[in-house]
DNA sequence: GGTCCTATATATAAATA
DNA sequence: TTATTTATATATAGGAC
C-alpha cells in the first residue's frame, strides 16, 4: 500500500520481504491492540519470522499471561469439541439468515450473478479465454471483481460447513478446459485477492452443475446458487 | 481512522462498538493473510466478540489445522520453557546491541532526553502542569511526542526482562504530585498511544531516580537512563 | 441491525540518507 | 543494514438508507 500496489504473493526479494515483515508486523501489533481496546474484546496475534522458528517475532498481547489466556481458550481444548462448537455456530448463522429476508434477496441477486459466472465458465470449456471476445472477458471480469468478496465469504462458509460436516473433502472433477480458463483467471489480481493459492479453492467449484433450482432457496436451509456444490 | 480520529479507548456506544469490531475484525483478517502471504511466514490471529464467549468471531488462518499448528507452537508448551527461550532471546538482543556502537550513541541521545523528561517530571511535583508556563509545557510535550515510540520500546524491553528475571514485579513508589502530573499527561493523545491504560506502565517509572551515571552504559549490560529503574 | 458511500486517518512500498 | 521521508494504497468513522 504505497508507492506501488504489490501482488499478494510471496515477495521474491529477500531484503524487501524482511523489511515488509518488520513494517507490517508492527502495523498488525498496533491494530490488534486498537481492536482489542476500542471494542473491548480479547484478541491475540502471533507472528513467526520463519516456519521453523521456535520464537515468535511478535506476540500480542505483550503480557505473556494475557496472550496465553486468549490463545489457550482457542487451542487448549480437543479438536472435536471445537468442531462441534463450530457446527453449532454455523447452525445459528443459518437460522439468523433464514430470518433476514432482505439479506436473502441480496444473496439471491448475487446468486444469479454467480450463475452467470458459472455459465460463462461453461462457455470456456476446452477453449480458454480466446473463445470469448474482449468485451465478454471484460464484462465477466468486471462482474467477478464486484463479486469477489461475496464469493470469498460464501466459500469460507462452505469450507467451514464442509470441514465439519463431511468426513472426507468432497472432491469435484473439473473439466480440463475449465482448468485452462482458470489458469487465465489466476493471472488476474482479484483472483489472488480472494485468497486462493495454487488452485486451492477453485477445486471446490463444480462447473458441470447447472442446477439453478430456487432463487431464494436459502430459507430452505441451503445456498441457492448452483455455482457451489451442495454442502 | 476516518471522518474523525477516535480516542484509543473502549467505545462507549454499544452499536458503534460492535460495528467497529466487525469492520476492524475484517480488516485484521485481511492484513494477517497479507502478512503471512507476502512475507511467507506463519501467523495466527484470534478475536473474540466478548471476554466470556467460547467461540471466536474471527480466526486466521481459516484452515482449522493450520491455525492450530501456528497456535500450538506458541501455547502448546510449558510456560517455563517459553520464558527460558525469551530470556535467551533477550540476551541475544543485548549482545547484538552491545556490538552496535552507532545504535548505542543513538540510545544515548534518547536517554539524555528521557532524563530531561525525568527532570521535568520532578519539576511538576505537587504542582501539576500549572506550575509551568505554556512554553515549557509545549516544549515538554513536543519532546515526549518525539520520544513516545522510543519509550514504548524501552518499556516493552524492560517489561519482558523483568517478567523473566524478577519473581515479584518490582513496584516503584511514586510521589503523589507526580501522579497528579501524570493525570494531566494521560489526557494527551500520545500518551494513550504508547499503550498505557489506567496508570499501568507509568508505575514502572521511577521519578526519584536522579542517577545519570554513564551516557553509554549500555555496553556494560544495562540501560544508561536513570529514568528507568534497573532491571 | 446490516449496506453503501465518502472524507479522513493510517499504513506502507519505494526512494533516500 | 536501519531510519526518514514521501506518495499512494488501504482502512474506516460517521452518515444516510
Amino acid at each position: 500500500m504505497a508507492r506501488n500496489k504489490i501482488k499478494l504473493a510471496r515477495i521474491a526479494n529477500d531484503a524487501s520481504r524482511r523489511a515488509t515483515l518488520k513494517k507490517r508486523k508492527n502495523g498488525m501489533m498496533k491494530k490488534v491492540r486498537e481492536l482489542s481496546t476500542l471494542c473491548d474484546v480479547p484478541a491475540c496475534l502471533v507472528v513467526y519470522a520463519a516456519p521453523t522458528d521456535r520464537d515468535p517475532v511478535a506476540v500480542w498481547p505483550e503480557n505473556r499471561a494475557e496472550a496465553e489466556r486468549v490463545m489457550e481458550r482457542f487451542c487448549g481444548q480437543p479438536a472435536m469439541e471445537r468442531d462441534r462448537r463450530m457446527l453449532n455456530q454455523e447452525a445459528f448463522l443459518r437460522q439468523r439468515m433464514t430470518k433476514s429476508k432482505e439479506q436473502i434477496k441480496k444473496l439471491d441477486r448475487e446468486n444469479r450473478q454467480l450463475e452467470l459466472m458459472n455459465y460463462s465458465l461453461g462457455c470456456l470449456k476446452g477453449e480458454g479465454l480466446d473463445g470469448l471476445g474482449m468485451e465478454d472477458v471484460t464484462e465477466l471480469l468486471g462482474l467477478l471483481e464486484v463479486k469477489a468478496k461475496a464469493v470469498g465469504d460464501r466459500i469460507e462458509y462452505l469450507q467451514r460447513s464442509r470441514d465439519v460436516a463431511v468426513a472426507a473433502p468432497q472432491t469435484v472433477r473439473m473439466n480440463v478446459g475449465v482448468q485452462a480458463a482458470i489458469e487465465e483467471w489466476r493471472r488476474q489480481e482479484w483472483f489472488m485477492e480472494m485468497g486462493f493459492q495454487n488452485g486451492e479453492g477453485l477445486s471446490r467449484f463444480s462447473n458441470n452443475n447447472s442446477n439453478t433450482t430456487g432463487t431464494s432457496g436459502l430459507g430452505g436451509g441451503g445456498w441457492s446458487s448452483g455455482f457451489f456444490p451442495p454442502v
